[in-house]
DNA sequence: GATGAATGAGCCTTCATTCAT
DNA sequence: TATGAATGAAGGCTCATTCAT
């Protein structure tokens, strides 16, 4: 699927959170938005380039969105959610625990998921990142579903596997950061650091779960 | 050593690169425009709010710097260095192996040093991360300067690790990633995403190289 | 027709080469800058008090021109032309052979014409004259527009009454320049050096004319 | 003599106006200034150019000029003067009629004369003709200047010649206007419309006066 | 709903001028 | 006398936002 589908698809899915009431025209406004916020910021854009670009009229904008920062926020938030959806499944740990005979299959599946949902979103995300340092909006909803709903989530799963005493002994906040950094580093080295040269995903995967499960393992 | 001071200091360096001629006024501007820089971001800050902070005339500032980006750059462009000093010392490998026993202890000691530098400089910092991705001076220096002189030097580090067999047979570029996401995850966690809670240094990042270190090693 | 209404006729003759599409704004607008560059220069004036002027915001101004420069040739660049059409009328000489029996009839005749084009139109003749010398794009045209259209369609006239023997065997050039600096100077003196001071339109031309046939004349 | 040196001559003269107190600084600012006003327009000049062309600091110049317009007016008002001196001689009729056996002769001496002088000044001269129009000081110095002193006492020539029968009868202002024009669009042609022409002086000046004496002449 | 002309606050920058050294 | 750092008003221009059509 090529990249700009995926934005495409994304975009779909926001309209549907409006209803499914989306007119081509805030179509093109988001797709132009997105485009226009990852390439030079939310402060360096300006909403005549996102129309000139989106090919609607500046004033098309503002019916559609109240300020600039609306049009932002209607972009970013929602992803916020999407990018932890799969840690705040209702039952989270049912599927973890009878589909996934060992962390570290749980740890490999979780990554191609998300790696394929980052390649998909990566310039909405690169505008959250962007961002939420300064949008207090972003950022409590950050904290909220980040710092709250997954961060205990995966504390759970941690507590039992080193209950289990397959990890070691050491602070839930640790290891999660630890295999957190690991795994965002990873992503962030492709996607952001060196967007343009080819790897290989499932080696680099495979070895850099190797890495985490031997810093963490009791073995 | 508080805050303030730190960016002093800091300033005092930079000072010192101009031939030591800084005056009064054009330390207050460039104290004044890291603190508003970091707190609204490069686009998002005026320069009309940098001179009032600054206690000074607006047209003082372009007196001493040609535009707004000139400022940036002037701020951003010498932390850059700074920031890998350590990693690019002449006798860098000579100090690392006559003075530290084991590849865990020169983690420790570099993590240590890192650590109290973001701590002076985190506004710094801060403004630079924000930046490099808009400003194509920021990213040639950072890719020269990260990309090529300290990759090449780490990576000779874990090939003589590696041919010893302390640590285990892996593409270089994966366990440097590794190792640098673990760390700069646990500096991000506490100076980025959760600033105001306090933290036991020394054990965490005692606990950090262990991980890494246990991941990374062939027994 | 007083001098308010011979300026709106042109900025109405200027709208029709904008496609007719020229708006109440647009309008005042260009009347307003005639008048404040005419007072006080090109640089002298600002977008500002132009605005002011025509009762209208600033912004507006650049939403029409994009620069101020650009305004000064949108105001000037057409006058060049207008000020040189009789000249290039295609059939140029056969109006002046089958119309005018005598050379002295023709000059008489052109003179008239351009006495009221100046007349009309001398705020933005002034505005014209000050700023070739500073903007090489109405250098350019003036070059092209007088030294290569005018000057050889003149230079033909000049040469087939020196062919008659009814004009002395001087350089078309020297003739022309005297031809033109009498008539240009008999113009400059009533609009520019003395234009308050009335005078007997008719006579004088007759004068100068005679006085220049007198000069060229083989007789 | 080259035109830098012309223009050390005519300050050197401004010098001596000023009592020969004329420091190395002032002289340079001077020299500075005309170069500046004369490229960019008055108004399009900046003091601080200026001062960096004469070597000199901003502050410099404002220890000798009191304003940027005061500059303006030490340069260019003593010009008017000097530009009209050869008309206004005491004697200047003595003259006239002992040296000049004819009319013609007098035209072409005078002619010579103030074609060097407007080479040696051009810069000035065009700086003087491009603020006229927008310093009331200059417009009544100019006005006084030329408008009566000089205007009265070629008119008094002109009657004399008129009297002898040697020229027409027409109104002494057409007749000066006629010469004048003609002699000033010599100039101008050869000095702003076309400055890098090479032209055969002598044999365009006689030209030019023999249509003048043609024009005016009762043969 | 869509347009785009209009707005006016605010932006970065320049400039003539001042004044302590 | 000469300097040049400092000033702050003003300049040209951009921008998010409004509103009549």
């Amino acid at each position: 699927m090529s990249q700009q589908d995926s934005v495409e698809q994304w975009i779909h899915e926001l309209a549907q959170l409006d209803d499914g009431k989306m007119t081509e025209k805030q179509f093109k406004i988001i797709e132009a938005a997105v485009e226009v916020f990852s390439e030079k910021g939310y402060a360096g854009s300006s909403t005549s380039e996102i129309a000139q670009r989106a090919g609607v009229a500046e004033g098309t904008i503002f019916r559609h969105y109240k300020t600039k920062k609306d049009l932002l926020l209607s972009i970013v938030s929602p992803m916020m959610s999407k990018l932890i959806a799969p840690f705040v499944l209702n039952n989270f740990k049912e599927v973890l625990e009878s589909n996934y005979p060992s962390f570290e299959d749980f740890l490999y599946a979780i990554m191609m998921n998300r790696l394929n949902f980052v390649r998909k979103h990566h310039k909405i995300i690169k505008i959250m990142l962007q961002e939420i340092p300064f949008q207090p909006h972003l950022q409590a909803e950050f904290k909220q579903q980040i710092g709250t709903q997954v961060f205990q989530r995966l504390s759970t799963i941690v507590e039992h596997f080193k209950s289990k005493g397959e990890i070691i002994e050491r602070p839930s906040q640790e290891l999660l950061r630890f295999m957190a950094s690991s795994m965002i580093g990873l992503l962030a080295t492709h996607f952001i650091l060196m967007p343009d040269q080819p790897w290989d995903e499932e080696q680099e995967i495979r070895d850099t779960i190797r890495l985490i499960m031997n810093g963490m393992s009791t073995k």
